[in-house]
DNA sequence: AGAATGACGCTGA
DNA sequence: TTCAGCGCCATTC
C-alpha cells in the first residue's frame, strides 16, 4: 500500500539515529523528502506497537522537549526512561540538551 | 461526506 | 525572547 510507504520511510530513518542521540519529527519528515510533514511522522511513531525494533523514543520536537500528551497514555515517561538509560540527561520539564544530544547526519539518511 | 483532532513547526508581532 | 496564529494532512469521529 503507498501510505505505508510513508510510515517505513520514517521507520527506516528514524532506525539510523545513533545510540545516544535524538533527532527531530520536522528533520525525519525533512530527510525522507517530506518537508512540512512532521504531524505524519508523530502518527507514523503513534502506530508503532510497544516494544518496538524501532528507536522511536530518539524523537522529539523541534523546542527539545519531549512531547507530553494524555493521549499518549505514559509512553512519553517511558520515552525519558529510555533516553536517559542511553545517557541523555532529560530535565524535570522534559527538555533536552539539543546542542549536545541532536544528531547530525554527515550524509543524507535517506535517499530515493 | 464533512469536521475535528493531533507524539509538529515556521513566522511575525 | 516569547507566543499566538496559521499551515500542514492522515486519521478518526
Amino acid at each position: 500500500m503507498a501510505s505505508n510507504h510513508f510510515y517505513h520511510k520514517v521507520y527506516l530513518t528514524v532506525a539510523k539515529i545513533p545510540y545516544g542521540k535524538v533527532a527531530t519529527y520536522g528533520q525525519i519528515a525533512d530527510y525522507i523528502n517530506a518537508y512540512g510533514r512532521a504531524r505524519q511522522v508523530g502518527w507514523a511513531l503513534r502506530r508503532l506497537q510497544l516494544p518496538s525494533n524501532v528507536p522511536w523514543y530518539r524523537v522529539i520536537n523541534s523546542k527539545g522537549f519531549i512531547t507530553m500528551s494524555f493521549s499518549r497514555h505514559g509512553s512519553d515517561w517511558i520515552q525519558k526512561k529510555l533516553l536517559v538509560n542511553e545517557g541523555i540527561k532529560v530535565d524535570s520539564k522534559m527538555k533536552i540538551d539539543t546542542k549536545q544530544y541532536l544528531w547530525i547526519p554527515k550524509e543524507l539518511p535517506y535517499k530515493e
